[in-house]
DNA sequence: AAAATGGAATTCGTATGCCAAACCCTGCGC
DNA sequence: GCGCAGGGTTTGGCATACGAATTCCATTTT
């Protein structure tokens, strides 16, 4: 009975992410998927801090939504690992510990070597050639000492050579926990002294991919991701043990 | 890292005077969890079947809850891919196509295979002696051609692999990725008829273990995966194109 | 003054109700 | 005979209400 409600306000002004492509096919969409697409964003954008904590009722109203599918969203995220959920103490947005980075990068590592080899089985030239091309763009970036730049296209080329594998799972399973890294990068790519460094490795990764050398491809990717581990923990864990930094698949450029 | 809240341990010690006449409230877990939990099981215990509808109200006054946890855990599963959610038309069974089944099984190889490498560099004697345990009774349940244990024991051995590599996110990402073949691989299992080449493999499998070498060990992983594809398609897919059944990693020298 | 304690305010967990979109079945028209 | 249209029914989507657990702060006690 003590029904005398309900205004909710069109679509159009409810959502603001003002960075969709699309402003009004997504509307239609269901509104827990919108809400857990925002927050995602604004966590890799570091919009919300790690171990911030997630208030349902304070955000369900900045969102101009019901706590419902905010809370359904957060149950989506909590399964990507971007928030952590607490029993009766709510959602806190992820804070990976050293450890776990390590870990990630590992995993991602294998991840992208399988890409990789895949890859140098089933591209075509024209893939990659574009390829090729976003590294020339790279290049490019790091000339102008342009680092968001070079990040963008640092994610976009490894994103790239998986997309080539052909294999739907691997490329989302890669996007999946690339997020879970991709604000531990981003600010290890702002601070990092050793640029050059990464960007011979690529020169070389590339040369692999050119050369259809899967093996070695795989062995590079693997390494450079170990590598990635390296630069995060140096400069955002000063004091981690830095053993295990060489990729699994061994030393690199052992093909001569 | 280890998980850190996930699932609570009720703790009996708690005095709690009232809420003993509820009929079934056994735990304080957060009840989408359990929901998720049943779901889950019954998924990959094939009580609810690939393509199936899931329907809230029905499924909600089965067990017992309203639809708010339960839309919560559909979420949840949604998350890992076991359940697909239609906008506007609800829940079904996860129900992968062959090419996904295959797609699937290469990257679990690429992940057991990272983790039998580093199983390789970290297991205690003991971690390996156990699996070596594990394999000779798994060779007692193929004498006895008991299946079921078969198929269990399979199962355990790869998750020890894994587990002693001691990397948290992977041993979580395999379990994941595993749940998700789990069902296609139990068919296929009851059903092949190349029951030994399987035993072969798991043998030279551990004997890669046991003398460290994580390179072979990788490799006969990731070849042993693709194998399992052979044979689910198969079984499963008659029809199914029988490329790319070899791992990435090559060719495993080693079989005759 | 520091620690302990009590309660109020906040937040989460779950249930329920309304609305709108999808489904199904029947009946009409071609 | 077949297709299609339309209305009733079913189902999911979202909002809201209420109870339980936790947190926080003020007050008290040692």
């Amino acid at each position: 009975m003590a029904e005398k409600h309900r205004e909710r306000a069109p679509s159009a002004d409810t959502f603001d992410t003002r960075q969709d492509t699309e402003p009004d096919n997504i509307s239609r969409l269901p509104l827990t998927g919108q809400v857990a697409t925002t927050i995602r964003d604004m966590i890799v954008q570091d919009r919300l801090k790690p171990g911030e904590r997630i208030r349902e009722r304070q955000l369900s109203k900045e969102l101009n939504v019901s706590r419902t599918p905010l809370r359904e969203a957060l149950k989506i995220l909590a399964g990507e690992r971007l928030v952590d959920i607490l029993p009766n103490r709510g959602a806190v947005v992820a804070d990976p510990a050293p450890e776990e980075v390590r870990e990630l990068l590992q995993v991602l590592g294998a991840l992208e070597a399988l890409g990789g080899h895949l890859a140098t089985e089933c591209a075509t030239d024209q893939e990659i050639a574009e390829i090729r091309a976003l590294h020339f763009e790279m290049l490019a970036a790091y000339s102008r000492k342009d680092r968001l730049a070079y990040f963008k296209l640092n994610q976009k080329i490894h994103k790239s050579i998986v997309a080539a594998s052909r294999n739907a799972v691997l490329i989302e399973a890669h996007d999946q926990f690339n997020a879970r890294v991709y604000r531990v990068r981003y600010r290890s790519n702002q601070r990092n002294a050793l640029w050059h460094e990464a960007v011979h490795q690529h020169e070389t990764i590339i040369e692999a991919l050119e050369s259809r050398d899967g093996t070695l491809l795989a062995r590079r990717l693997s390494s450079h991701l170990g590598n990635t581990w390296t630069k995060v923990s140096a400069e955002d864990y000063p004091d981690s043990p830095m053993e295990n930094t060489d990729s699994v698949a061994g030393d690199d450029g052992s093909r001569g």
